[in-house]
DNA sequence: TCTGGGGTCCTAGGACCC
DNA sequence: TCTGGGGTCCTAGGACCC
């Protein structure tokens, strides 16, 4: 067996350039929600040394006079880029795994009969990507996983592979290793760099020479697995898991909020948008959690993280239902940050209404919803703790008709109530879960929507 | 002023069972 | 004097991925 990791280059950076050749050899980068910080960069962004992650109010500060694009994210554009990248993948070779938005594995047999050149096949699919498409993608080839992800890499950096890297031979192996650094390994991140760094292992080659028994104690098994897959011994398994074990749905807000009404739509919108999630997958939450943070970066402000899980009393995937848990799990959260609040205050020796030192609210920059417990929606069997079944049923069909209007109009056409009204005291502004996220550059939907298609004059 | 979002897997330790 | 042994389940925390 061979894989060949299909990877997109500079993937967002690259589904903006399809529509928009002007940003071609320009130094772009892409932000994320709230235009918070950068998550994508093209190589002449990386080149003039602009780190991922880094915030974007300090991107002026630190490239001064650059001509520097910085774009919104626009997650609707990259999805549909990457379901065209995939189809082409899926027809060329039927044995296939997205791993992620912008990588695949393609399971390659390979036949003592029919003795095949996989890298000029490989060379040739992705000039047929790059035709049908627009976007550049760079591909590894190798035994394992893990040597593939190394081998796109050397595709990727070196323009005399012609976009594909074959590590096919043990010395192409060790060579290729021997120029790798440890910290780019697939599954051996900043933590265990650093550690592996301190030790004296710098790359690739210089980890698969340590003993495997000192390899499992320090990185238990998923680290032992690494090093087996580098010396080219296939044993990471990529499961197809239709069903997710935990859906959540998170978001920063543009602003710290603390009013109850504006967390309420919040949170509301969140456990709308996992009950959708959950419809999606045929699948029934028993579990609702909403988690939620102060702003790490206010040191100066009183920092808290908490959250609070209510158990449903029977599986649920409805808007209704899932809202209902959440707005519970929510109030929790919030008695127990104003426990923590007058606990503090309790320890001054004196009455802090007298002093005006009334306890300030939580000023709160995150939430989510996290739903667990999920079970498919064909094996549940009925309670009697639950809703009546005929409630049941009509927030079922309630939520079913929701999701087939959305389908057909969009997804912002029907949306409930309790996420929409309120409005958020920082700016007056009516607050909702899609429109409290910033994305001020945003490029069109290009492929999605009508009314964003480009013209030819 | 402004710092992302959504997942998975593994382990240790405690509670609990017979 | 001598204080079992084996199992499951749950949770929190850490590490990783894109």
């Amino acid at each position: 067996m061979l894989y060949a990791l299909v990877d997109c280059d500079n993937c967002y950076v690259s589904c903006e350039r399809v529509f928009n050749p002007g940003l071609e050899g320009k130094a772009v980068v892409v932000l994320s929600n709230n235009d918070g910080c950068v998550v994508a960069r093209s190589q002449e962004a990386k080149a003039i040394g602009i780190p991922e992650g880094l915030p974007f109010f300090q991107l002026s500060e630190r490239f001064p006079g650059q001509e520097i694009h910085a774009l919104s994210s626009n997650y609707t554009l990259y999805g549909d880029m990457s379901r065209r990248v995939m189809n082409i993948l899926r027809a060329a070779a039927p044995d296939i795994f997205v791993y992620s938005i912008d990588e695949a594995f393609l399971m390659l047999d390979e036949s003592p009969y029919m003795p095949m050149d996989y890298k000029a096949w490989c060379e040739a699919l992705a000039a047929k990507v790059r035709r049908w498409t627009g976007m550049p993608v760079s591909i590894g080839i190798a035994r394992t996983k893990t040597l593939a992800k190394v081998a796109s890499k050397f595709a990727k950096r070196y323009p005399g592979f012609h976009k594909c890297c074959f590590i096919q031979t043990d010395e192409q192996r060790e060579k290729a290793l021997s120029l790798f650094p440890v910290a780019d390994v697939w599954g051996i991140g900043r933590r265990h760099a650093a550690r592996l760094l301190a030790a004296g292992v710098r790359t690739a080659l210089d980890f698969t020479r340590l003993p495997a028994a000192s390899v499992q104690r320090s990185m238990t098994v998923t680290g032992l697995r690494t090093w087996m897959e580098l010396h080219a011994r296939d044993c990471i398994a990529l499961d197809n898991l239709p069903r997710k074990q935990t859906i959540c749905t998170s978001r920063s807000f543009p602003h710290m909020l603390s009013a109850l009404d504006a967390l309420k739509v919040a949170v509301a919108g969140f456990a709308a948008r996992c009950a959708q999630k959950l419809r999606q997958q045929k699948s029934m939450a028993q579990m609702v959690t909403v988690f939620m943070s102060t702003n790490p970066f206010r040191e100066e402000l009183d920092q808290l993280s908490l959250s609070r899980t209510v158990c449903l009393p029977a599986p649920a995937q409805s808007d209704a239902e899932i809202i209902t848990a959440a707005h519970e799990a929510l109030a929790d959260c919030l008695e127990a940050a104003r426990r923590r609040l007058s606990a503090d205050y309790a320890e001054l020796e004196y009455e802090p209404q007298t002093m005006g030192l009334r306890p300030a609210d939580h000023q709160w920059k995150r939430a989510g919803v996290i739903v667990g417990g999920i079970v498919p929606e064909t094996e549940i069997q009925t309670s009697f703790l639950d809703i009546p079944p005929v409630l049941k049923q009509r927030l079922q069909q309630l939520s079913a008709v929701a999701d087939r209007i959305n389908a057909r109009f969009g997804d912002e056409a029907l949306q409930v109530a309790a996420a929409l009204r309120a409005t958020d005291p920082a700016t007056g502004k009516a607050l909702t879960f899609r429109n409290s996220i910033l994305h001020d550059r945003r490029s069109p939907f290009y492929t999605t929507d009508i009314r964003d298609i480009i013209g030819v004059e």
